[in-house]
DNA sequence: TAGGCCATCTGGTCCT
DNA sequence: AGGACCAGATGGCCTA
């Protein structure tokens, strides 16, 4: 049987309400949110060698009780090992004091990484402030990114093409995939070819977005590790391993798109973004590199200086590119593919 | 109202 | 000892 480890908040609710750190805890907070919790360690208490809970007690005689007896008053085994270090006011403060130092780090560490993910965000096929991606599917469509322009670089792969899309929306949930169809402003054509694949309205089939993928309801794809060798160097590969979707499944239903977001497959228009703070880095104040789009970064990427300019390039055709300092224009695919393509395309 | 997404707190583990 | 990282738990917000 499943036993939750925690108590009900109602619980906790009555136990905060007797202890005075609870409040001092709430107050140091910095983040946009005002954090609700702070008490959970109460109910932990019996979980680890953590004893908060016990602050009010009369330390040693409370200890010595809790060990002794069962918490229905039966008479519990003695237990073994090291004794419990007491927890003296003092050390209850220092813990506090780690505790809370504990929190903010950990806060950081995340806003860290939100930021991070908003930088992908940004270098997305599309990006909305308003209709933001999920962290899921930001990355999830990161990965077909990666993965659609390696194929362009491969196979020449048009990104115009519905395939293109195709490899961009794959695994994503379907209001993600209508968000990217809807950015990449597909034509009626593009949008008859693939409701052609996915079943056109009325012909017995399900109804849902051409590029729907996988099924509805959605249970998240199994992302497991995709390693770049298998998205570039085997053959045939076709695509990442949705063991639990078929590419062909769509799902009904369309939510709503707010308006085109990037240009049209406008990849490099994409890399022009201007990136703003986001608004958690304006909060704290964040001062992104000053030129963090520089207005004119020549295209190549530093790392294929001094190789001559090329005179358009498949994907990119007569582009000058803007990207972000921070992205170290280690493009989209692994390096030592792009590098070869591209060296390729400048030789000629 | 259920479910998805998110921010936060927390304790454990590993590393320096 | 302390920091980074991680996963579990929880509650809030939003939307269908």
């Amino acid at each position: 049987m499943m036993t939750k480890p925690y108590g009900k908040p109602g619980d906790v609710t009555e136990l905060v309400s007797s202890l005075g750190w609870m409040d001092e805890d709430l107050s140091s907070q910095d983040g946009d949110r005002t954090p609700e919790i702070g008490h959970y360690s109460l109910h932990r208490s019996n979980r680890g060698p953590l004893e908060i809970g016990s602050e009010d007690m009369d330390e040693e005689e409370e200890e010595e009780e809790d060990e002794e007896m069962g918490l229905d008053g039966e008479k519990a085994p003695k237990r073994r090992g090291p004794k419990k270090k007491k927890m003296t006011k003092a050390r209850q403060e220092r813990f506090r004091a780690r505790r809370i130092k504990a929190n903010a780090r950990e806060r950081s560490r995340m806003h860290g990484l939100n930021d991070a993910l908003d930088n992908l965000r940004r270098v997305m096929p599309c990006y909305s402030k308003t209709q933001k991606l999920s962290k899921i599917e930001t990355l999830r469509l990161a990965r077909n990114y990666i993965w659609a322009l390696s194929e362009v670089l491969e196979s020449g792969q048009s990104p115009e093409s519905h395939g293109f899309v195709e490899m961009l929306c794959k695994g994503l949930s379907q209001p993600t995939s209508n968000l990217v169809a809807g950015c990449l402003q597909l034509g009626p054509t593009t949008m008859l070819k693939l409701d052609e694949k996915c079943g056109v309205p009325g012909a017995g089939v399900p109804q849902g977005h051409p590029i729907s993928y996988p099924s509805p309801g959605l249970p998240s794809p199994p992302y497991g590790t995709m390693e770049a060798s298998h998205l570039l160097h085997l053959k045939g590969y076709k695509g990442p391993p949705y063991e639990n979707s078929s590419p062909n499944e769509c799902s009904s239903g369309t939510p709503p798109y707010d308006g085109p977001l990037t240009p049209p497959l406008s990849i490099s228009g994409n890399f022009a973004l201007k990136q703003e703070p986001s608004p958690r880095e304006a909060e704290r104040n964040f001062t992104p590199h000053p030129t963090h789009y520089i207005s004119s970064h020549p295209y190549p990427p530093t790392s294929l200086a001094g190789l001559p300019a090329p005179q358009g390039h498949p994907l990119f055709p007569g582009s000058r590119y803007e990207l972000p300092l921070d992205m170290a224009f280690e493009p989209f695919a692994p390096s030592h593919i792009v590098t070869s393509q591209m060296s390729s395309i400048y030789s000629e």
